[in-house]
DNA sequence: ACGAGACTTCGGCCGCCGCCGAACCGATCG
DNA sequence: CGATCGGTTCGGCGGCGGCCGAAGTCTCGT
């Protein structure tokens, strides 16, 4: 009856060229016009129009920068809406598609938004979890003193993160693992803080992540994961 | 570059007709072609083309029963990636939209899938936990010993609910709450219960439910809530 | 066996929207 | 200042897809 409201929503993601470009944001860095002219696969004025569009449907948000204008999802809240679209065609019986060149890469590692997703990101938060680091919460995971002192080793400003606006350490489901990672602010630190310290390397063109050897060792002496 | 995937599911959701069948189909209950084709606002032949490619695209399964066909959301990951998107266009800075008519009551009580939701199923979850009833998990929430005594009393069959295929007891964001409630098999069994034993009531076209006086009274005796 | 009702298939219309090339605006750099 | 480059706006084209009415299939009731 009355007009559902969330159909424009959908909408906007429903185009394959939007799509792309909410894919190429997916993972939180922000990107340039014509950088995404090109992952879009359309030309410049098509991508204007389409970047528009998603402005005005407060998903994306813009910021300018000299001639430059970069373009970043809006919101957490975006992230997660797609990964819940993706965990569900992901899970559909596989449409004609064995499987994509990078896919497995992708699934065993990539950034959701901010944050580590993918086989490790799921790794990660089931060892925190699993050796008493953190503990779970009614709404946001809670860090205990034993994991308040390894966050602190590794150089996470826990205050900072908590201080932040948005979630604390919320679960994230994972739309490959289908099992929740570690979201939220906390989430978000630690992942950059892995980043700053050389354990993960980012790729061009793609949210797969790669774990450097010093990642791999760190990962299984602090956590106890075979990344 | 490689066309995402997601966007057709996405695109899916995004033309009006078939968004308001998916989101009549919210409240788990299945329906006749005709019925939704009144809710989409379209006529048959147009509704029995959306409902094939909604079924072609695993967003709804088919029963049939004699000359009648009964849609119905093929996966509870189909809510919860409708929440999903329903959330994101919630929380969007008000589209001139006072509030729908209607919109209350939904936000006070509703069904989403097949568990309770709204202001009231946000409050039964934290007063669960808050008195002790149940227990946050690593994956699903943990059912305490005095929370198994009162879902005895209820009549809710833990053990069935637990032999499910389908999660335990996992947390799902609400839309209008922006806060977690109960979902999985346990949320499923209660909410199930509370029909069955006249405490909620259904109301013809709306996912939004009746709490009935009897509902009130052991919402505040069992739960301490103020429904 | 017949008619009614539920639902789908078919055929054709129409409008929206995605697409591009060309032109335009503004910032940067020589 | 002109040249270049990033980005948007404009105008026009083309096709996908949503829509309906009519006709077809199947099931049930009687």
């Amino acid at each position: 009856m009355t007009a559902p409201y969330f159909a424009e929503v959908a909408a906007l993601m429903g185009d394959p060229a939007r799509a792309n470009i909410l894919a190429a944001l997916m993972d939180g860095r922000a990107q340039t016009a014509k950088e995404l002219a090109f992952v879009a696969g359309v030309s410049a004025p098509t991508t204007s129009g389409h970047l528009a569009k998603l402005v005005a449907g407060h998903l994306l948000a813009v910021e300018v920068q000299g001639r430059h204008r970069y373009y970043r999802l809006a919101d957490p809240l975006v992230a997660a809406a797609l990964e819940g679209v993706m965990a569900l065609a992901a899970h559909g019986p596989r449409r004609h598609r064995p499987h994509a060149p990078g896919d497995a890469e992708l699934r065993h590692a990539r950034t959701c938004y901010d944050h580590l997703a993918g086989e490790v990101g799921v790794d990660l938060l089931s060892g925190l979890l699993g050796r008493g680091h953190l503990a779970p919460g009614p709404r946001d995971y809670r860090v205990t003193s034993a994991g308040a002192a390894l966050l602190a080793e590794i150089g996470v400003d826990l205050a900072q993160a908590a201080r932040q606006r948005r979630g604390f350490a919320r679960p994230c489901l994972d739309w490959s693992e289908r099992r929740p990672h570690l979201a939220g602010a906390l989430g978000a630190a630690l992942t950059a803080r892995f980043f700053e310290k050389g354990y993960l390397a980012r790729r061009r063109d793609t949210r797969a992540v790669t774990i450097t050897p010093a990642g791999r060792r760190m990962f299984r002496e602090r956590f106890g994961i075979d990344a």
